[in-house]
RNA sequence: GGGCGGAUAGCUCAGUUGGGAGAGCAUCGGCCUUACAAGCCGGGGGUCACAGGUUCGAGCCCUGUUCCGCCCA
């Protein structure tokens, strides 16, 4: 016996083995030599900071399958991997690390600080690039980008000083969303809303004529400090008297206007609207409207400031509502305060409830991008899949606002803009400017914020490619064919790379953009490390092997929905990799030499021709599944061909002629086992790479070479055998009754029963040819065919094709069990006929479905039919013997 | 409040021009048959959420209802 398999599957040397040798054959090192067909993708670069989860599982499994198969269609492809450089979360980390050791960044100076950064990013930030290359990612590591490389930093700041020339960049004083922890401004995307138990309070404050006074409603009395304004809706008949008086700000004693305004909702509250113009967003845009007064009352970090008087300068902001309720309750000013659940915007962070903040940044004027990037999708430059999220995408592309991308931390892209101490000229430009445009001083001053992450990620797509130069692999790769990523990151970041895809490239930065599920635990829950349900992928793939991990996922990546996750699940798809390593251990059993070339052609016998045909119907499945992003229907799609065609059929029916003595049929059995299996494991590959290429290496002739760089099996016309696949049927109908009788009536296995058939024709010549091989399958000690063949005294039936089968059973089973058994089969035909009956006996149907349905039906009718009364015939018959 | 998605076997889900309800897992029964007990053979299990409508015919198309999930304000 030759050299076989190990008896399982062992992942864990395996794939460190194969990892490395993709690595050391740079198997995945893309060629930028012009010509040919190429395929791209770019990674969703994960931040540099972070670990696997399952999102990155899924999403690098699915890139992994695409770029895998397109390398078997013979394009060039090009993965680049890479990592962002999440600047608030890294700077959190580090600045983590440095209390820790008692110490703070402000404490470094910037300088220190961004070198201890880096340092950082060297010991740690390659984390997550090797559990990429640990689930099998055919990433090109050659072109390992990070955001702030050079290049990609000079894409940056080209980016921006182009943006700024074209007026599509500003600055300016605006309310944004402000974290007093990480002490930066946030874009609108990076508010987490959620619902929050508070109260709603209601307050008193005096007009100022002395008739009385009005009451706001407000959910947070701090700001009422900074109130300018109290604005009423002028259709309200309670208060419409009250515009264009005053009234008077306790503790302040601010006078403030009373305004008339439709944005006032009569129904909340009291209808009545305290306006703090410096603290909210939309009381922001009225004090703008009405020319009021801006008041900054809470500092950037959260206290209050000298504007807010003497008692409460200096107080927490939370400190200062207990406080201010407390004196006004004393003053007869609270009228009443209630619970109340309301949204509030959080730090997407570190969670931190976010303050809105009026002060200077940076914006991206949106607008004009933002249609160019509309209609890009909507012209269909870039395809969306599933369509339904290119709603999504319009919906924020339509009421896009302006983009804050100023952030008052240290770690990212510098905005490269600078002021002349001397004249305030603001000079915003490419390279370091050593003098001002305009006066000639020296004296400069960098901007001290940096940029947003996602404006550097915002061009990744080109920018890693060697943009703003033009690069051969720009050239080559640019557009990418595809983006692969969940719906979370859709407007921070698909949206953002659409929009200056189109604005600087002129053309769209992928083709199709493929939005994947979101992975959730067993019950449907979103993984979160405080609910405590996740899931480690590394834990996955340590206990049950990367290949099933990855099978996993793919088998559950259906199309627009999240999957469901869980462990039972990887441990199930473990056994189908075991069933893939078996049947091929047992393959290599018989499979000592290269096989001889493959003739398709000139392949005979029934299973050969049968599984061929099979493996062209499943080639043509699964490439049209992976071409249409159906990764679940691929997986399906392989699952069943493996297991329940090629292993319990094929592997079965070929036994006698691999274990037999005829040499030629021997030597055909060989071949054609290994060229179906050889295909199988091409075919899975992309799915499971690391048992295929072990498999794979170990096929005679094929030792340790490459299977990431072995060409889809081509078609083949010619491997199309309809009648060995309508025999083959036959066949497992005939092997599968008997089985059927054996198991039913409780009949040993190992029993050999005797098959008598009423045949005649062909389908008779077809079954005896194949005897021994029935007589095989279905544990038979002898079978007769004849349409002289009477039904013995005593016997298991059944029909199939019409022919009716028996199964003497004399002395093996007592009559009235298959009596029994019969009357079931009685039952399921009669349910059927009468379905069918009912279509045909309909006038409506017979007059209006196309003819060939009707034949199918009436064909249908008479199988079923015939099939009835045979089974009925034998069920009277032995029913007699029964009685006798 | 606006928008999107989902409801099919015990569980998780497929079901792509409307024409025979499927898979995996689980379950039940029988088997250590020389690749695999992580296995083999066989069986049971569904008013396709509900109510209408279109149609000869609806899991699929239309309308409404209920419940669940998500996004935005």
């Amino acid at each position: 016996m030759p050299e076989s398999l190990p008896k399982g599957f062992e992942p864990r040397d395996v794939e460190k083995k194969w990892i490395d040798y993709w690595n050391d054959n740079q198997s995945f090192t893309a060629s930028d030599e012009p010509g040919g067909k190429s395929y791209s993708i770019v990674i969703p670069p994960p931040n540099v900071t972070g670990t696997l989860h399952m999102g990155h599982a899924l999403n690098l499994t699915l890139q992994d399958i695409l770029c895998r198969y397109h390398r078997q269609q013979g394009y060039d492809v090009l993965w680049v991997p890479g990592t962002d450089h999440a600047g608030i979360a890294t700077q959190n980390v580090v600045e983590k690390s440095l209390a820790a050791q008692g110490t703070t960044r402000q404490d470094l100076g910037r300088e220190e600080f961004v070198r201890q950064v880096w340092q950082w990013k060297e010991e740690y930030g390659g984390k997550i690039l090797n559990q990429i290359s640990r689930i099998g990612a055919s990433v090109d590591w050659s072109r390992l980008r990070f955001t702030m490389d050079d290049g990609l930093s000079r894409a940056v700041r080209e980016v921006f000083v182009e943006l700024y020339e074209q007026g599509l960049i500003y600055q300016g004083d605006y309310i944004i969303n402000w974290c007093i922890r990480c002490h930066t401004a946030l874009s609108d995307l990076e508010v987490e809303y959620s619902e929050v138990d508070g109260g709603l309070y209601h307050l008193r404050y005096p007009l100022e004529d002395g008739s009385g006074h009005l009451v706001v409603a407000t959910t947070r009395p701090e700001t009422m400090l900074g109130d300018t304004a109290v604005a009423v809706n002028p259709e309200d008949e309670r208060y419409r008297h009250l515009i264009g008086k005053k009234a008077v700000l306790p503790f302040l004693n601010r006078r403030l206007p009373i305004i008339g305004d439709e944005y006032v909702d009569m129904e909340f509250g009291t209808g009545c609207l305290k306006i703090t113009p410096a603290h909210d967003p939309n009381d922001f845009e009225l004090g703008r409207k009405h020319g009021l007064e801006l008041i900054q009352v809470i500092d950037d970090l959260g206290a209050m400031t000298p504007e807010a008087g003497e008692q409460f300068a200096g107080l927490d902001r939370m400190e200062c509502r207990k406080k201010i309720l407390q004196e006004l309750k004393e003053k007869d000013l609270l009228e009443s305060s209630a619970a109340h659940r309301h949204s509030v915007g959080h730090c997407y962070r570190c969670s931190a409830v976010l303050e809105p903040y009026v002060s200077r940044q940076w914006f991206v004027k949106v607008g004009p991008l933002a249609s160019k990037a509309r209609d890009a999708v909507s012209g269909g430059d870039t395809r969306i899949v599933p369509g339904q999220w290119a709603k999504t995408y319009f919906e924020w592309m339509d009421n896009i606002r302006d983009w804050c991308i100023s952030r008052q931390i240290w770690w990212g892209h510098r905005i490269p803009a600078w002021t002349c101490l001397d004249c305030g000229e603001l000079i915003v430009s490419r390279e370091d400017p050593t003098v001002c445009t305009k006066c000639e001083s020296s004296r400069l001053e960098q901007d001290q914020d940096v940029l947003d992450t996602w404006f550097s990620s915002a061009l990744w797509p080109f920018s890693t490619l060697g943009w703003p130069d033009d690069t051969r692999d720009l050239q080559k790769f640019y557009p990418t064919s595809v983006l692969v990523t969940a719906f979370d990151i859709l407007f921070f970041w698909v949206a953002r790379m659409m929009m200056m895809g189109v604005h600087f490239m002129d053309q769209v930065p992928f083709r199709d953009v493929y939005i994947h599920a979101l992975v959730r635990d067993a019950s449907g829950q979103k993984m979160s490390k405080s609910k405590g349900n996740v899931i480690d992928p590394l834990l996955m793939m340590d206990k049950y092997g990367t290949d099933a991990f990855r099978f996993t996922l793919t088998s559950l990546a259906a199309m627009g929905r999240d999957i469901k996750m869980s462990e039972d699940r990887v441990e199930g798809y473990r056994h189908f990799i075991n069933k893939i390593w078996n049947a091929a251990r047992f393959s290599l059993m018989h499979l000592q030499e290269p096989p001889r070339t493959f003739h398709a052609s000139a392949v005979e016998g029934l299973a050969h021709q049968w599984i061929l045909h099979r493996l062209e119907e499943v080639k043509d499945r699964v490439r049209d599944a992976v071409e249409n992003y159906r990764f679940n229907d691929a997986a399906q799609t392989m699952y069943q061909f493996v297991w329940h065609s090629f292993c319990d059929w094929y592997l079965e029916l070929i036994k006698p002629e691999l274990y037999g003595e005829d040499e030629a049929a021997k030597e055909q059995a060989r071949n054609n086992l290994s060229q179906v299996l050889s295909e199988i494991i091409i075919l899975l590959h992309p799915m499971i790479p690391f048992a295929t290429q072990e498999i794979w290496s170990r096929l005679p002739g094929r030792e340790n070479q490459d299977l990431s760089r072995e060409l889809y099996p081509e078609k083949r016309p010619q491997c199309s055998f309809p009648e060995a696949a309508d025999n083959m049927e036959f066949l497992q109908q005939v092997v599968t009754a008997v089985r059927g009788i054996r198991s039913e009536l409780n009949i040993a296995p190992g029993l050999k029963l005797e098959l008598l058939m009423q045949v005649d024709g062909p389908d008779r010549d077809f079954l005896m040819k194949h005897r021994d091989l029935i007589q095989g399958l279905a544990g038979l000690g002898d079978m007769q065919t004849g349409m002289d063949l009477e039904p013995p005294r005593g016997c298991g039936a059944a029909v199939v094709k019409g022919y009716e089968l028996f199964v003497p059973l004399k002395g093996v089973v007592d009559i009235q069990s298959e009596l029994a058994r019969l009357q079931k089969e009685l039952g399921k035909l009669e349910k059927d006929l009468s379905v069918v009956g009912k279509k045909l006996e309909n006038p409506g149907f017979l007059n209006n479905a196309p003819a060939d349905v009707v034949e199918k039906e009436q064909a249908k009718a008479n199988r079923i039919r015939e099939e009835k009364e045979k089974l009925q015939a034998l069920y009277t018959r032995l029913e007699g013997i029964q009685q006798e």
